[in-house]
Parts: structure tokens; C-alpha cells; sequence
DNA sequence: AAAAAAGTACGATAATTATCGTAGATAAAT
DNA sequence: ATTTATCTACGATAATTATCGTACTTTTTT
């Protein structure tokens, strides 16, 4: 098996949320979007992709001239394992440590309030 | 004013979480708790606190002959700087994703679900 | 058909991180 | 009083990351 999760960078990640919204896409496409936060080379996002393919990150189809990448793995499996690291990392595996803390410091709408309720509510039994 | 958050690598992290726990040490003192979990030579550990000094993570008493180290910034201040951070980078912003993945991923006895459940009644106000 | 645009591949570089060895000073042990 | 242990300071190195330029190949435009 090759079980091995492996933690994408920062800017690794940004890609990912591209391609995770966009689905498939062109280094170009990419590219341009990551130009709307700020400046990128054209070359900078071609190399960063391909050691993303390199990785295990990003899969492609190399068929046509103009290659296609798509994430190798679904965003909530991604986050999923990121939460873990992180919990580990800063909050020494205290998970709910972490829960308290990003509801004490972000704003929740009622109907998150809603739903994060009803999760507890289902949790409890 | 320098409010300036500087983030700290997870060996640093790690190092942090010492010092928040055991309170003042010297290089020896941590190098010790790091070695219980891995191999570290004693000049890695003293080289990783000086350069966390110079960077601002650590504070320093250096009167006697072996300086004694402190954490900068409390642990929850800069957890919560962390987890700003991570919510941006890992969940595009969106804490409440973050905290019903956490929710879901993680076991949480009866007290924990009992506090977050207080929060949210606090917040629904 | 010539020129311009779009694409990939392949280094090269600078910055950061984690790691450790050696040198030199001071304190402790014999 | 020597030897041994404990410290700090100071490079040095290897690995990783982010960034880009250049070269070379196809397509598209003109």
C-alpha cells in the first residue's frame, strides 16, 4: 500500500484550493488565478506543479500539448489529515482545545451554530 | 509598536511546549525532554534556542554561566495565531469547517462537549 | 513562410531549516 | 593542580522551498 500522506507546502496548498474549486486545469489557468493575490511567474507555477506531480500531490494528462492536473486526493481527506498534524503540532493533540479556541475567536452564523449543535447533539449518544 | 507575529517552525513549536509547560529552563533541561521522544545532539537543541532568541520566540536570562531560557508570548496567544493562520491557509478561512471536522475526526468526553456546548449557548447571545 | 505566442523541461539561485562539530571558556571533580 | 565535564559561540553542511531564466518545441497569427 502507499498510505503515505504527504503534507503539501503552503503554496503547495494554494494550488490545491485552485484546483479544488476549478477542477482540472492548465498550469495557465493556475496560474492566472494565483496572479489575482499576487505576482507569479509563469515558470514559478509550471515548476511548482510539477514537483507537486513529482510529490504524489497532483496527477495529470500529459496527452495533449497543454497538460491537465487535477488534485490526487479529495480537499476534506487533504484537510483532514492537515487538522491532525495540526492538532498535534500546537495543540499537543488536544483536539477540542483547538474547537474552543476557533469558536471563541471567529464569528459563526446561526445556522453553523445550528449545525455544529446538532453534530454535539449526535456525538452525545 | 513591533507586533509583527513571527510563526515558529515545529521543532520550535516543539521546544515551546516544553518551556510552556516546565516554565524557565536551560538548553540542558530541554534537550533532555526533547531526547525522550528523539535522538537530538545538545548543540542542535542549544542552536535552535539561540536562534529562536534572535528571532524574538524566546527570552533570555544570561547573568550565570548557563542561561536560562522563557517563552516570548504566552501559549495561548500564540496558538491562536497559529490557528488563524492555519484556518486561512488549510480551510480558506472558514473556522466552522475547521471545527466540525474537528468535531467529527476527534473523540471528545462529556465535560469537553459540555463546555463547547456552553460556548455556543454564550455566543448565541 | 516568418514571426509571435504558448508550452514543457531543465538547471541555477537565494532563503530557510535542522543538524552537528570544533574551539574556547569556566566550573567541578579527582 | 590537572583532568573532566559543562557551557556558549561560531561556522559548516545538507535538505527543502520558492523563484525564475534559458533553451527548445509546437501551435497560432500575421
Amino acid at each position: 500500500m502507499n498510505n503515505e500522506f504527504i503534507k503539501p507546502t503552503e503554496a503547495e496548498l494554494e494550488i490545491l484550493h485552485i484546483l479544488w474549486q476549478n477542477g482540472k486545469s492548465s498550469v495557465r489557468i493556475v496560474n492566472e488565478k494565483l496572479c489575482e493575490n499576487r505576482e507569479i511567474g509563469y515558470t514559478t507555477t509550471l515548476k511548482m506543479m510539477q514537483m507537486m506531480f513529482e510529490k504524489g500531490l497532483l496527477q495529470r494528462d500529459d496527452t495533449a500539448r497543454t497538460h491537465i492536473y487535477t488534485p490526487a486526493m479529495p480537499q476534506e481527506d487533504t484537510q483532514k489529515h492537515l487538522l491532525n498534524h495540526f492538532v498535534d503540532s500546537a495543540f499537543k493533540g488536544s483536539a477540542m482545545q483547538l474547537v474552543m479556541q476557533a469558536l471563541g475567536n471567529h464569528d459563526a452564523s446561526k445556522d453553523e451554530l445550528a449545525e455544529i449543535k446538532a453534530l454535539i447533539q449526535a456525538m452525545e449518544k
